[in-house]
RNA sequence: GGAGGAGUACCCAAGUGGCUUAAGGGACUCGCCUCGAAAGCGAGCAGGCCGGAAACGGUGCAGGGGUUCGAAUCCCCUCUCCUCCGCCA
């Protein structure tokens, strides 16, 4: 959500800078005059209610005296209607604003690059080297359907397509990861592990910005208390802190969360059909930070060298994007990605995603510091990262880790994990 | 699933329609005392949110509706926590 005393002081400045990612905003204009008629209404609602008040305190006082008061109940009658019209009024222009400012994105950071979508975003670096394979390279799938690790027959028969089942090795591989990404980031990054609800509601879904916008991504459970499947680790993650006024000593606050997330992927039917690259269900080592507005971006930029950190040692070929403003997430001001080389692709694939929100999600969700014992409340910053998507990374190392025999070898930081150094 | 109980500020807690501008205590902050500290004594402590340049006003007793000139207090709905029973990994 955006700062309305912002959006007041800065109206035009705001709406080039949010047209950026492609679509007019200029419909704030209305906003900001519906605000100018709440704070009008709002001063003579008061201005009533003061008078009102001060009549009622009187009418306790006479009656304890025994006076008459029935001139003083007609005065009070007077502005009855009034305030009632008014705050229905009020009512009325609040919820419109409020429902249009949750429909507003975050505000893009003034350094990132303009762009349409994906295809401008910029590459920042390569990590790693392409494998060069003596022979033809299979595609995942077929690694997998070789080494029997993988099945989706048997997962759509008890779920539905696009959910897989892990099996022997592929089981084990999978959770190799979890334990080494999470390890890793717990011990060595300085992450407090926390295990999250699996099940959000839609308070939670509406302060990181997946409401109301995005609703029909969700899968939404037919519980009548309005329940979804975790979508990714940040809701629960960034809403643990929900309605709480932090202490600035305490900042920053790191976490790191392993969760199952759960997608409805409606917008992309026909793509990636095969492997495991795009599932309804999948794992996720997701990084979450609180910090102060100062050191939000310094933080990002730590995030990134945490994220990257893991594709470095599991030696797997990587690069890290800037994304463009065309293709930046709803409620981020700014996004790093991190992509994977995936020989059957032929490119670098999406493996991980590191934000800063700024101030978007803590307003829409009530996450506030307080720097010392007598100051103000302000915004704190949220930002999140994978750290990462576990699936995508089983992509990874089976493919640039095949050899010609089918088999698979095992990074050699992940051998301590999985209990051997290689996948036959 | 059944039966009860509770939710007041950082914590404990009083408050059954107007003298509450939410008592009192603890914690906390400052001061006195002290070589220094503890104890004791004194003072401050509705903080949050909204409007306002400010003065100030409004709001606020888990949340939301309602009754009333006036609600922490009365009525309705919801949420959370606790106890017991049942079921259960």
């Amino acid at each position: 959500m955006l700062d309305m005393k912002r959006l007041r002081d800065d109206l035009d400045n705001i709406v080039e800078r949010l047209n950026k990612r492609g679509e007019d905003h200029g419909h704030l204009r209305d906003i900001v005059t519906k605000d100018t008629r709440r704070r009008e209404l709002l001063q003579e609602i008061e201005s009533l209610k003061a008078k009102r008040n001060e009549i009622s305190k009187n009418i306790g006082i006479k009656k304890r005296e025994g006076k008459d008061v029935a001139a003083l109940l007609e005065e009070v009658e007077k502005d009855k209607q009034r305030i009632a019209d008014m705050e229905d009024e009020l009512k009325g222009i609040e919820q419109e604003i409020k429902d249009t400012m949750l429909g507003i994105p975050n505000v893009p950071h003034e350094d990132i690059p303009l762009g349409k979508d994906d295809t401008e975003n910029v590459e920042l670096r390569k990590v790693g080297r392409i494998p060069d394979f003596s022979f033809e390279p299979k595609p995942h799938w077929d690694v997998a359907r070789n080494l029997d690790i993988l099945d989706f027959e048997r997962a759509a028969k008890i779920s539905a397509s696009r959910f897989v089942i892990y099996k022997g090795m592929g089981a084990r591989l999978e959770r190799a990861l979890i334990n080494f990404m999470m390890d890793l980031h717990a011990e060595e990054h300085g992450y407090r592990e926390v295990l999250l609800p699996y099940i959000v509601n839609e308070a939670a879904m509406t302060a990181t910005g997946q409401f109301p916008k995005f609703k029909d991504d969700a899968f939404k459970l037919t519980d009548e208390r309005g329940l979804y499947l975790n979508p990714t680790a940040e809701v629960p993650g960034i809403n643990m802190h929900r309605d709480e006024i932090l202490a600035a000593a305490d900042l920053p606050i790191n976490y790191v969360a392993f969760t199952t997330a759960f997608r409805q992927e409606i917008g992309s039917a026909g793509r990636d059909t095969r492997g495991i690259i795009r599932q309804h269900q999948f794992n996720k080592v997701e990084l979450i930070k609180f910090t102060t507005p100062e050191t939000s971006y310094d933080e990002l930029e730590k995030m990134l060298r945490h994220s990257e950190k893991v594709l470095q040692k599991l030696d797997l070929p990587y690069r890290v994007v800037e994304i463009c403003s065309g293709d930046l997430g709803f409620a981020m001001a700014k996004t790093y990605d991190i992509e994977v080389y995936v020989p059957s692709y032929g490119g670098y694939r999406e493996i991980g995603s590191i934000s800063n929100a700024e101030d978007f999600q803590a307003r829409r969700g009530g996450i506030r510091f307080r720097r010392d014992k007598n100051a103000k409340p302000e915004y704190a910053h949220t930002l999140n990262g994978s750290g990462l998507a576990v699936g995508r990374t089983v992509v990874a190392i089976l493919e640039n880790n095949q050899q010609e025999d089918g088999s698979v070898v095992v990074p050699e930081a992940l051998r301590p994990y999985i209990g051997t150094d290689i996948i036959k």
